[in-house]
RNA sequence: GGGGGCGUAGCUCAGUCGGUAGAGCAGUGGACUUUUAAUCCAUUGGUCGGGGGUUCGAGUCCCUCCGCCCCUACCA
């Protein structure tokens, strides 16, 4: 073993190893018998392929290219070595790191093509002419997957790919499990999800889409920074899971030696930061519900949501909109596409327009053909549509429970998925949390935002009368069944903090996975969650 | 919860009517200093997801369990 080894391995019997990875192992061996540690060190002044490629010279390329057939060609002419032309040499060097993706050995000319998060593929050419020995030792003996490090000058080949002719290539570390095939890459799901470290590196699209995720998040702050807002971060463990009405995560504290809540909402934390004081707030953090997992779920995701004091649904309808016009920006621009009109799927969703806004009523009404009041009409429908007409209990529905119900299943799937569209003026009862409309108490002013078939996010002016929000709370834990009242109860501080004085508000939440779905294109939560939640392997 | 599909070499996949388990890539040995999925010669590699059954004989048929995917239902 070398003496500039670090790291010094644990032996591993080797008769429960796979014969392709004692071959790696080997390799790795005849790496140290070289001298060279595979696993390397802190390597400074790295450039990223994406940049490397983009620092080709092709004068100082050409300039060297005559300079050395200038010194061969008087050579061959009988030039004494003393008497020959200068060297001419200006090319731009660099060292860069990546993943071996191939390996292409000709004897005494390696050719080998590295991947980082910037570039799929970048050529880099290890001779045994020009590259140090060690170095040479390693391109010879190293396996797709591998980490190394290269440095040398770009230049361009003949068949014309910018390349790096190396004259150092260090290891920075094995790979010893055998990576996906080499051109088909990685397609099982499983694995994809549950070794998002080799998808990672092993499928360009899939480091596309973080990279274009966390860009997205970045965005999302910078515009909210720059509109005033501040971001703050409110407890994830509360005693009791407020904010929305979903199944919550329970967990226990020892310390105090009590129960508490995986948050499904942080809305009652940010309302007490107004009452507080604050004028523009947002947090972008994780929720968890405890329900089922499909395309649009995950137990936990990640949500933003902003509240604007002195505003209403319509201001932040205009956040919203003027939110996610930039992140179709960002998207548009990362992804190489002019304009602002993505593709989602076989759609072709249009960010520039002005954001589509229409009446729940008036929805209802141009879908169904008769208004929502007409409540024999709308019985009618939904023992037509088959839908449910009472709760499990065998209890019949209010009359608005089946609107909605009507609603959900014709008028939403009729709004256009290419054009974003916000459906305002909800029916009160819908939404009891929220502050009814000034000119017609029974509609609530509340906004959801649909795009691409998908809901996004509510929009809500918020109620801050705090006898109102009291009896609403009062009238919801009065319906609840034995499961719900577990782990629903009275939040009293919250109505405490109501009296206390909340300014009128407007307020939104956005699921940012769903958000990132459609500005990534993808068509799955789980391909936009890097670690998305799967049943455990057994052992 | 209900229905359907899938699971074969490290990876990507074939496998006919139930009759000795296959290919490409990767790997290994050899040749090669401008390759591009390099090429050429030789070659290793399998608990066919696990268990049980039917059969002279099971990757293939049946039962069961595990995992994943899709549809559907539930879900602020």
């Amino acid at each position: 073993m070398s003496e500039h080894d670090t790291q010094t391995a644990e032996p591993t019997p080797s008769d429960e190893i796979h014969h392709l990875e004692q071959q790696r192992r080997a390799n790795r061996d005849a790496v140290r018998a070289l001298g060279v540690d595979p696993y390397g060190q802190r390597t400074d002044e790295l450039v990223a392929l994406a940049d490397a490629r983009a620092r080709y010279d092709e004068a100082a390329d050409l300039a060297n290219q005559e300079s050395v057939a200038a010194r061969k060609q008087a050579t061959k002419d009988g030039t004494p070595d003393s008497d020959l032309p200068p060297l001419v040499d200006d090319r731009p060097r660099v060292r860069i790191a990546g993943r071996v993706v191939l390996h292409r050995d000709n004897g005494k000319l390696v050719w080998l093509n590295l991947r980082d998060a910037t570039s799929e593929s970048f050529q880099v050419a290890v001779s045994k002419r020009d590259c140090d020995e060690a170095g040479f030792g390693v391109a010879k003996k190293t396996d797709l997957g591998d980490v190394l490090v290269a440095e040398g000058p770009l230049m361009r080949t003949k068949a014309g790919e910018v390349t790096v002719w190396a004259d150092a290539v260090r290891p920075m570390s094995k790979c010893l499990v055998p990576p996906p095939e080499k051109r088909a890459g990685l397609s099982d799901i499983e694995t994809r999800y549950r070794q998002r470290y080799v998808d990672l590196w092993a499928t360009p699209d899939t480091m596309r889409v973080f990279t274009l995720r966390s860009r997205l998040v970045g965005a999302m702050r910078r515009f909210l920074d720059s509109e005033g807002f501040i971001e703050v971060e409110t407890p994830m463990l509360q005693t009791q899971a407020g904010g929305a009405a979903a199944r919550p995560f329970l967990t226990h504290m020892n310390a105090l030696d009590i129960d508490l809540f995986l948050r499904i909402a942080p809305e009652l934390y940010l309302k007490r930061l107004l009452v507080g004081g604050m004028r523009k707030v947002y947090e972008v953090n994780r929720n968890f519900r405890n329900e089922g997992l499909d395309k649009q779920h995950n137990p936990e995701f990640t949500v933003v949501e902003l509240y604007e004091a002195f505003g209403d649904m319509a201001s932040v309808c205009d956040i919203t909109e003027r939110l996610i016009r930039e992140l179709a920006r960002v998207a548009a621009a990362e992804r190489g596409i002019e304009g602002l009109v993505l593709p989602f799927g076989d759609l072709s969703i249009d960010y520039g327009a002005p954001f589509e806004r229409i009446r729940y009523a008036d929805l209802f009404e141009r879908e169904l053909g008769f208004p929502m009041t007409d409540t024999d009409a709308v019985r009618e429908k939904a023992a037509a549509l088959g839908l449910k007409t009472s709760d499990d209990k065998g209890v019949p529905l209010d009359d608005v429970l089946i609107v909605n119900e009507v609603f959900e299943a014709v008028a939403e799937p009729a709004i256009d998925p290419a054009k974003p569209t916000f459906v305002t003026h909800y029916p009160a009862s819908l939404s009891p949390l929220t502050r009814p409309n000034i000119d017609d108490p029974s509609i609530a002013d509340r906004a959801d935002l649909f795009i691409g078939g998908m809901e996004v996010g509510p929009h809500y002016t918020e109620l801050n009368d705090p006898d109102i929000q009291e009896a609403k709370f009062r009238e919801q834990l009065a319906g609840l069944d034995d499961e719900e009242s577990t782990f629903r109860n009275f939040d009293a501080d919250f109505v405490r903090a109501l009296k206390v004085g909340m300014p009128p508000a407007g307020g939104m939440g956005l699921g940012i996975d769903r958000l990132v779905m459609l500005l990534a294109d993808q068509r799955t939560i789980r391909d936009v969650v890097l670690f998305p939640q799967m049943r455990p392997e057994q052992a």
